[in-house]
DNA sequence: ATAGGGTTAG
């Protein structure tokens, strides 16, 4: 038997370091399964302590408790929220060693904790030996493949205890299905389970009538969301977030805005979710307007202090270009986490600060804070927007090295483009060769890229089948194609690209611009004479272009796809969205102002070359985020290093 | 103060 003081030879010194130390009572259990759940594991996995409770001559007993039962369920909790594959086998070994059985609930923690950690099959295996399972362990087992997603193994064990078995299911049964469903976009399997919460009845209880809104919502069904709705008999502040969120994602996030007028009418407080999903509307709408109101909202509710939405803030911040917001609320969250860090490094990637987020991320590496896979995704693409190229080979190889991160496509389709941006075609060539896994769309794409700057045709005509094989109905590549035979002269080619695309039947996604004023999103199209202020526009327009002609700038004409006359070509792009943005950004704006633009597709070249003229003639910074990033444009010189 | 469930940031 080992008792307190046994164990505490070994262990004491370590134990007693520890606030709230009672080794004698479960409190010590409690303590550490919420304080600090990893060092409570450590503790028992300690080799001396963990050979103890192993070892087969004492007959092991939880230090004197009269229900070991008890103590282990908390053990098994806390290993499920380490999420280490490593404690929970100890646990498991150690549960069978001391106790003989995995039966009861200490049997269903342990298959949650399997199936939380993906290791499916174990679970299985333990579950399938099992002599009582109940429908909690059934539950527990499928909840366990709800969070990792299996919509298949969720289904599977669902039909098993149905029909196999005859265990009746529950609500809680169906709301871990559908959740898995809707994180999968599982629609079909979604509305089956519905039918199912239908017969049994039981759409009373809300968390499931809520995780069915979030399945149609994510699904972009939203008029089943409306319709369960309507007919809902229960509903909760979670049930209006939902709302608020499906109308976001689905390009209506203006009615979005407008079901949050309506909840504050009902008399329902925000929440974290509910700012969350406005953050969110906030995205697509594009509005500052808005996300400075969301911001006060935030300030308003006290919610500043949770990290979840002071992060989204910030990224919110940093998409709609302005990344000094972004900053200031990042240095008001207290302890950042991997999280936070992350994405104030990728809003610094994103707008092009490479050294900055270089500083970012030595600096959480220095307060202790791990990166991660998605960390070094933004680093590398910060290194590649930067022309940063020995320090985001260095990264690479130290991604994996010291940080035990194996590459993923997104590594290597910055890596490419690293590569690529420095004219190392052949490198990023050979990267793309060897890499062990399967090249995607990001990854040709930025080799692509790289043909295109460097006009190497040959290569590129290659990389261009490859991504005609991988996607041959994203007219993109077919323009990208198009528009590098003809920045080379080679007219025919172009024609012959363009004539392809047609026969095909893909229609050019049309480019626009936007910038927000007075509380609205002004949009542009090329030529567009829709707007009211139309006429102010082009004079404008036409006074800024006759300014930089006159300080001998020539366009561009390369850029437009259609092999016509010079002066055709000129008239053409000069009405391109940016420049008419532009322009509309200058007449309404006040001189110490930013112009902040968005455009759809990637900017022009021309309008790139003019957008750098206009600030250094007009003193103006003007920032334009693209599908691909964001160019900040001042004193004539532009935050990519004219490469993107 | 032992087991299962809805929305959540990079």
């Amino acid at each position: 038997m080992i008792t307190a003081a046994s164990c505490s030879s070994s262990l004491l010194p370590s134990l007693q370091s520890l606030p709230g130390f009672l080794f004698k009572s479960r409190t010590f259990f409690y303590f550490h399964q919420i304080q600090n759940p990893q060092r409570f594991c450590k503790l028992f996995t300690q080799k001396r302590f963990h050979n103890a409770l192993l070892s087969p001559q004492s007959s092991v007993q939880f230090p004197s408790h009269p229900n070991p039962d008890i103590l282990l369920s908390y053990l098994i909790s806390a290993v499920s929220s380490c999420s280490s594959i490593s404690y929970c086998r100890a646990i498991h070994s150690c549960v069978i060693k001391s106790f003989n059985y995995t039966d009861g609930f200490i049997g269903d923690q342990l298959v949650s904790c399997y199936t939380r950690l993906g290791r499916a099959d174990d679970a299985r295996n333990l579950f399938d030996e099992m002599p009582n399972k109940d429908l909690i362990s059934w539950n527990s087992l499928i909840s366990g493949f709800s969070r990792r997603g299996y919509v298949d193994k969720c289904l599977d064990a669902f039909f098993r205890m149905k029909f196999e078995m005859g265990i009746e299911t529950n609500e809680v049964t169906l709301i871990s299905i559908t959740s898995a469903c809707a994180s999968r976009g599982a629609v079909d399997e979604g509305k089956y389970i519905h039918g199912f919460a239908l017969k049994l009845g039981v759409l009373w209880e809300v968390k499931l009538v809520n995780s069915l809104i979030n399945l149609y919502g994510k699904s972009g069904y939203l008029d089943a969301v409306c319709r369960l709705v309507e007919t809902m008999p229960v509903g909760n502040i979670v049930s209006w977030n939902l709302m608020i969120a499906s109308h976001a994602q689905n390009g209506t996030a203006a009615d979005g805005v407008g079901y949050f007028n309506l909840m504050r009418r009902a008399g329902m407080n925000p929440d974290d979710g509910t700012v969350l999903s406005l953050l969110e509307a906030c995205e697509n709408l594009g509005l500052q307007k808005l996300a400075e109101g969301v911001h006060g909202l935030i300030t308003k509710c006290g919610l500043y202090a949770n990290a979840t939405v002071a992060t989204g803030l910030l990224d919110l911040y940093a998409k709609l270009g302005r990344l000094n917001y972004s900053l200031k609320v990042f240095g008001e969250v207290n302890n950042p986490d991997k999280v936070a860090w992350t994405a104030m490094l990728a809003g610094n990637a994103v707008h092009g600060n490479g050294r900055e987020a270089m500083e970012l991320f030595e600096g959480m590496v220095k307060v202790g804070v791990e990166p991660d896979h998605v960390t070094f995704t933004h680093l590398l693409s910060a290194c590649s927007h930067s022309g940063l190229v020995k320090e985001g080979k260095n990264y690479f190889d130290i991604m994996s090295q010291v940080y035990g991160i194996e590459p993923r496509l997104d590594h290597y389709s910055c890596m490419v483009d690293l590569l690529g941006r420095s004219g190392l075609l052949n490198d990023a060539y050979e990267l793309v060769k060897r890499m062990p896994l399967k090249p995607n769309s990001a990854v040709w794409g930025a080799l692509f890229g790289a043909c295109r700057v460097y006009g190497n045709i040959e290569l590129g005509k290659e990389v261009a089948e490859r991504l005609f094989s991988l996607d041959p109905s994203d007219s993109r590549n077919y323009i990208m194609l198009s528009n590098m035979y003809s920045a080379a002269g080679l007219w025919r080619d172009a024609s012959k690209v363009r004539a392809l695309m047609k026969e095909k039947g893909l229609i050019r996604n049309p480019g626009c611009s936007f910038i927000e004023h007075g509380n609205k999103i002004h949009r542009f199209a090329v030529g567009d004479r829709s707007h009211p202020e139309s006429e102010k526009i082009y004079t404008k327009l036409e006074e800024v272009i006759g300014k930089i002609r006159g300080a001998g700038f020539v366009s561009k004409t390369e850029f437009i796809l259609h092999d016509v006359e010079q002066a055709v070509k000129e008239d053409m792009i000069s009405k391109h969205s940016e420049k008419l943005a532009i322009a509309f950004g200058l007449l309404v704006t006040n001189a110490g102002m930013p112009i902040i633009i968005t455009k759809n597709l990637r900017i022009c070249g021309d309008c790139h070359s003019t957008a750098k003229l206009i600030s250094f003639i007009e003193k103006r910074t003007i920032i334009i985020r693209d599908s691909k990033r964001f160019h900040h444009f001042a004193a004539g010189i532009c935050s990519c290093g004219d490469y993107w």
